[in-house]
RNA sequence: GGGCGGAUAGCUCAGUUGGAAGAGCGCUGCCCUUACAAGGCAGAGGUCACAGGUUCAAUCCCUGUUCCGCCUACCA
């Protein structure tokens, strides 16, 4: 049996590839339907596949792996799913930046070459993150990573999508989206972030036809929109403009005259002038009122966000003015000039509002009127609200149930399509003589995306599928127009929202629509854990399609944690430089170390500031652990007995007892997603308490050469170790496996070994209290070293007593670990019979600790403690007294508490008296 | 505008049936004591944001205020 010794320090770089790479090689984390056990699944929230690992990622998968190698050794049939999400325009945006540098762009390739293009880059860089992710230890079934646009998860996709038609859940329509005028797109409208500005309120006088020197005056945030209005709208009730609804005014700088008009949930009366401009191509609630109305609707921007020609035509708009393709910042500029030139503009005024910005590029959004492809929200939310209502998910911490509630209960249509090329084309085909009339040869429009390569014959242009079209939904290509049987079909040139895949992604990746084994087994998932940020993008509608399509929720259990910010609490972001890069800490400090933090950190309901400073002090930790095992293998060697626990000496005792008492900690905590107190559980039982004390403890044992309790201690020794050892692995899981493979062990790894389960044998309630005492008296003992500058190795005569006879008797039992732990010789006697003269004596609630004082000892410090002591031992003992002398507090607070105050008061009285006593003594030998 | 969360040691944070304030890091002092200086021992440091209320008793429960976050919303 040679067992190799261990290097001085952990060094994780030694050890991490080693074992990720046999981990693999061994297949430990394949899951199989067959596999023994109560399935456990959870499938990871799939990283942009062209992305890296960013220290959020790394958060949110340690925390996976530490519930999935938890489950596992639990005997649970566990399944990790990982994957991957093509991230539509994240993706396309990536990709089309790569075109520009080459002086190429996805138009001049057109879509197929494109979305190859695409594809080649999805394979070139695909893989960073996943192995980023083996590199973090994630126990992943890798065998089956899955992709969004996989063959698989593709056909979930369509089947999903016909099926909603034809339940009547999916629908086109031209309404007023939200549009990205940079990346070309319609967007949902939670892929719009708002952002608080100041910007300006722009008072524009709007003359009347009949009575020119009267004018209205409008009050608006976008005075370029002005040429699109296409009424006025005042409050029915405002005794000052009522008189005006019916008239017309004279809308500047074009030659149009528009309504006033009565409506009450447009205007508020408060608000601004009391008089608002409708203009329904660009902006919602005017979208609104201009149906209420039957309202033109004139449309000024390009998709680009620019003048457009015709629309300005269509206005009537001053052709002096020179706007056509200008961008709306220039376009604003030279109306409100123009306004103002003219005297139309009465005055600026300063104004607090939000703008909707692109959440993948920040471009500024505008509400844009287009054809497109929606989910009918309502029905499918209804199920969903009930599910979590119910508590048939539970979601973790609760505080996020009444947002995700309130969410729902709100939610708006889904817009779907997306005008770009790279993700899952939508499934509908147009037959082009039937609709001749509604396919729109165009350069102006949304459906200005298709082009020739992707197309039939007849496609060979920009165009605009109107909503009057008759869309042919399918799963595969109809071979012929079931009216008219013409072959030339063209298919519906947008994609879907990435959204709409990753929702079906807990049962897509199972292998649905075919009833898998997969399926059957690990369908219901168990847990999902998530950043709060994707709770409406992705859980929401997870839960949604879940319901709809396997008749049961997609996850039992959501555990949602923070966002990792740095130091300072701000965002980490590339632009401000303050990234903390997850690899390069793992370079620096070991991935074991990073992954405690997290976890350790890990509270709910607070976002994690993590500063380097942090995770260095878990790489100690590790280096503690290690050593700790270096110590143990030093002096393994030898035989070891097996006792019953309470057959062993006091520290074993001690030392199971904790550790079981910690076994029961870390599983209660990890059952309720506690994962930073289950961390601070690990660090304190291994560090204060097994290396601190135990491993000091039993010293003397095992550096003793036949010593009659060797044996015995060295199996507590290592079945300790070995426990803790696993005990930690799904935190810690390199350093742990490396040691326990170091360790005299059974097995091949630890990754599939059994994790500790609580043994109520361990419990020994006497040696915790043993050890409480233990641990009082050396630091007292400790403190009076230190008082009187006895250096620590100097052995030291010491007296220790107790006003309780228990507890003196209990000292007597201890002798010999006091003595050892205190480095000196122990004297155990009433503390009233200690000689007085020449002696510190520290007393703390009862316990006196009585150390002989040298000749040329500095007595101020231990004056100086004894007189703080003493003024706290004063406030304290006044304080209960008050209490007890509280007439009310005696009469109405429950006796065992008083009975407490009661003992306290004399405990801190009999202190006190002691205490005063030792001063007094000091202060006399001082004055000699 | 609405909703939610937070405010506890210098910093980051724990702290549930209300009953003597905790950890880590940092700081101070002493130690290279044969597992570990990435360490050991000891120590300093807190009217638990503010003001009321309930209670014998409040960091904890209630109300209000202030200051930070976040989510959400069409106030032109």
């Amino acid at each position: 049996m040679t067992r190799r010794q261990l290097d001085k320090a952990y060094d994780p770089k030694a050890v991490e590839d080693r074992w990720s790479q046999e981990w693999l090689a061994r297949g430990y984390f394949h899951a199989s339907p067959e596999q023994p056990g109560q399935p456990y699944c959870i499938v990871i929230p799939p990283p942009n596949v062209t992305g890296s690992l960013h220290v959020g990622h790394a958060l949110n998968h340690s925390l996976q792996d530490i519930l999935i190698r938890w489950r596992r050794m639990q005997g649970r049939n566990t399944l990790w799913l990982p994957g991957t999400d093509h991230a539509g325009i994240a993706t396309q945006n990536v990709v089309e930046k790569q075109l520009m540098t080459e002086g190429l762009s996805r138009e001049s390739l057109r879509r197929k070459r494109f979305v190859e293009r695409v594809w080649q880059w999805k394979a070139t860089s695909g893989g960073t993150i996943v192995n980023q992710q083996k590199q973090l230890g994630e126990s992943c079934d890798w065998d089956r990573l899955r992709f969004t646009m996989d063959e698989g998860l593709s056909k979930a996709v369509l089947e999903v999508f016909v099926r909603l038609y034809e339940d009547g859940l999916i629908y086109r329509g031209e309404r007023l989206i939200n549009w990205c005028p940079r990346c070309l797109t319609a967007l949902s409208d939670i892929e719009v972030e708002h952002e608080e500005v100041t910007g300006k309120l722009y008072h524009i006088r709007y003359p009347l036809v009949d009575d020119p020197n009267t004018s209205l005056i409008v009050a608006t945030t976008r005075p370029e929109t002005m040429l699109g209005d296409t009424a006025v709208a005042v409050h029915p009730d405002d005794p000052r403009y009522r008189h005006l609804i019916g008239k017309k005014v004279r809308l500047p700088l074009t030659t149009r005259e528009i309504p006033i008009l009565g409506d009450s949930i447009l205007v508020d009366l408060e608000f601004g002038t009391g008089a608002v401009k409708i203009t329904p191509a660009h902006d919602f609630n005017d979208f609104e009122a201009g149906e209420r109305h039957k309202l033109p609707i004139i449309s000024i921007l390009t998709a680009r966000a620019e003048m457009d020609g015709i629309g300005l035509r269509e206005a009537q708009a001053d052709a002096s003015l020179n706007l056509v393709l200008k961008p709306v910042q220039k376009a604003r500029a030279i109306v409100v000039e123009a306004l103002a030139e003219r005297g139309y503009l009465v005055k600026t005024e300063d104004h607090k509002m939000a703008i909707g910005k692109c959440y993948r590029c920040k471009t500024v959004i505008e509400p844009y009127l287009s054809p497109q492809w929606f989910v009918k929200i309502k029905p499918l939310a209804e199920p969903a609200i009930k599910v979590v209502e119910d508590r048939r998910i539970r979601i973790v911490p609760e505080s996020w149930v009444n947002n995700y509630l309130g969410w729902m209960r709100d939610i708006k249509d889904w817009c779907i399509s997306r005008q770009i090329w790279w993700g899952h084309q939508i499934p509908v085909w147009y037959c082009t003589n039937c609709n001749q009339e509604h396919i729109l040869k165009t350069g102006h429009a949304v459906g200005a995306t298709a082009e020739h390569g992707m197309l039939p014959d007849i496609a060979k242009w920009n165009f605009t599928i109107a909503q009057e079209a008759k869309p042919i939904v399918a799963r595969t290509k109809p071979a012929r127009c079931p009216v008219c049987h013409s072959q030339e079909l063209l298919r519906d040139p947008d994609v879907l929202d990435t959204w709409f895949s990753s929702a079906l992604w807990p049962f897509s990746t199972l292998g649905w629509p075919d009833q898998t084994p997969e399926l059957k087994t690990y369908y219901p998932t168990s847990t999902l854990v998530t950043g709060l940020d994707i709770l409406f993008f992705w859980v929401a509608r997870m839960i949604m399609m879940g319901l709809k399509f396997m008749g049961d929720v997609p996850f039992k259990d959501v555990y949602i944690h923070a966002l990792v910010r740095d130091a300072e609490g701000q965002k980490m972001s590339k632009s401000k430089g303050n990234v903390i890069d997850p690899l390069h800490v793992m370079e620096q400090f070991g991935t074991d170390a990073l992954r405690f933090t997290l976890a350790s950190m890990a509270s709910p309901g607070r976002d994690i500031k993590l500063a380097e400073e942090r995770i260095e002090g878990y790489r100690n930790f590790a280096n503690k652990i290690w050593n700790a095992a270096r110590f143990s293998l030093m002096y393994l060697d030898g035989p070891r007995t097996a006792l019953p626990p309470m057959q062993r000496t006091f520290p074993d005792r001690w030392i199971l007892s904790r550790l079981n008492q910690t076994i029961h900690a870390v599983t209660t905590e990890l059952e309720s997603y506690r994962f930073d107190r289950a961390a601070t559980v690990l660090y304190q039982f291994i560090w204060r308490e097994y290396c601190d004390w135990y491993l000091e403890l039993i010293k003397p044992v095992l550096q003793t050469p036949e010593h009659p309790d060797g044996a015995s201690t060295r199996h507590t020794l290592l079945e300790t170790l070995e426990t803790t050892m696993r005990l930690l692995h799904p935190f810690m899981p390199f350093i742990t496996e490396e040691i326990w493979q170091t360790i005299p062990h059974q097995g091949d790894s630890i990754v599939v070994q059994n994790y500790p389960a609580a043994n109520d044998a361990w419990d020994a309630p006497d040696a915790e209290r043993y050890f409480m005492l233990l641990e009082q008296t050396v630091g007292l003992v400790r403190t009076g070293r230190v008082l009187l500058n006895y250096p620590p190795g100097q052995q030291i005569p010491f007296h220790v007593g107790h006003d309780d006879p228990d507890r003196q008797n209990q000292l007597h039992q201890l002798q010999r670990h006091l003595a050892h732990l205190s480095r000196g010789t122990a004297e155990v006697s009433p503390s009233h019979d200690w000689q007085a003269a020449r002696l510190l004596r520290l007393v703390t609630e009862g316990l006196s600790v009585g150390i002989a004082v040298a000749d040329d000892v500095d007595l101020k410090k231990a004056i100086d403690r004894l007189a703080k002591q003493i003024t706290d031992t004063d406030k304290e003992f006044q304080r209960v007294e008050g209490k007890l002398k509280n007439a009310e507090f005696v009469s109405k607070a429950p006796p065992d508490v008083i009975t407490e105050h009661q003992e306290r008061v004399q405990t801190l009285s009999r202190d006190r008296a002691l205490l005063a006593d030792s001063e007094r003594q000091l202060r006399a030998m001082l004055a000699v």
